[in-house]
DNA sequence: TCTTGATGTTGTCAATAGCAACATCGGAGC
DNA sequence: GCTCCGATGTTGCTATTGACAACATCAAGA
């Protein structure tokens, strides 16, 4: 074992994504982390400056996860511009789910309350994803008067929510013997329909 | 001063609400809660368990208060059940806005992975509330071909998600210049329409 | 070889959560 | 009025934690 750790400040993130993910964030600590990774308790102050740190490192980490993930889902819902939407939105629910340590960082305090440049950034290219996705699933049909940035923040509000309320293990028994899934998904279309189609059915009915 | 408090149990919870307003929730310390309050740092054991229970009670008060702000802003709103519906949901908005300290315990952790009876129950009323009101619009013209819990659960998580937005301090860029109350009115708008007219408006638009 | 900067270690401190033993109050029952 | 007792608050303690400072080790280049 060599003096020098050699890639601590990734085998930290990936520690900590694992803590997270089983024990929760709360029981997140500088500490154990070091212990886990085999190092001294004070070496991850080289890599960050405080918890905080670490918490927005993650969550940076994650929004990159998170831009490639929808992006993948986009482009195998193949071309029609509000499917590709649609499953976009399905996608924020199955990451949510897939990676809850990622997901538990986007609504932790200490990463929404402050803004560290690299987090900024990386949040704001995921939006730029989406927003962009929105704006083609207008010109197919989908919301078409409705200025482009409200629709993003509609879908991404709802999309959130509905994660929300998948991830949340406080069990609403008023949501009792659902698949919390399936409602996620029904909640995404009703935000977009899964198809260009039913945009048209939707705005005339009659037909 | 006498030896017992009298009140603590409510004092610590208030001046909980005031720390979190003004410092965040993660700068929450029960002693230092305790020395504020004028009592000695084993105090509040007495009356909550841990940092989880107060947090928790916290937002057991908060869901109730939550409840009597949304109840009050569909009263105000008058009868068209479909406008009423929209005032819930900017209510949400302005309740974030007021009660911040509330609203983020109804995110944090320890009160989201956890079940307290008294939560559950005053959660669970909070949104029994707005399932019936989800009804209640659905029979004026809104969506009524939707299951109402699943209604209920679009609107509530894109409500929560538009109040996120609001209340992350946090300024992604992308939204520069933007009042951020008015977009989250714009989001509400898109759940529900501000009144049942344009339900009907909007299900025929060739009239 | 010497220097330099990055990385990791050891030691320490203050703040905290949580527990246990004790003190004090106030009301119920006599 | 008196006593007992449970509820409430206090004091003292331990373990954990985040953060800091001083030092050790290593790699690489002058």
């Amino acid at each position: 074992m060599t003096y020098h750790h050699g890639n601590l400040k990734q085998a930290l993130l990936d520690r900590a994504a694992e803590v997270i993910a089983d024990q929760g964030i709360e029981a997140l600590s500088l500490r154990a982390l070091a212990r886990d990774v085999g190092v001294s308790h004070a070496a991850p102050a080289r890599h960050f400056r405080d918890k905080k740190a670490l918490l927005s490192a993650l969550a940076t980490e994650g929004y990159l996860r998170f831009s490639a993930y929808v992006t993948n889902a986009a482009e195998q819902a193949g071309s029609d511009p509000v499917a590709r939407y649609n499953a976009m939105g399905r996608s924020v629910i199955r990451f949510a789910l897939t990676y809850p340590a990622y997901y538990a960082t986007f609504n932790h305090p200490d990463v929404t309350q402050q803004a560290d440049e690299d987090l900024l950034k990386s949040h704001k290219e995921y939006m730029e994803i989406v927003l962009m996705a929105a704006a083609e699933a207008q010109a197919a049909g989908w919301q078409p008067d409705i200025d482009p940035l409200v629709l993003m923040a509609f879908s991404s509000a709802a999309a959130a929510g509905a994660a929300n309320l998948v991830t949340n293990r406080r069990g609403s028994d008023i949501f009792e013997g659902r698949d919390m899934e399936e409602l996620a998904a029904q909640i995404i279309n009703l935000v977009v329909p899964p198809s260009s189609q039913l945009c048209v059915e939707k705005r005339s009915p009659s037909t």
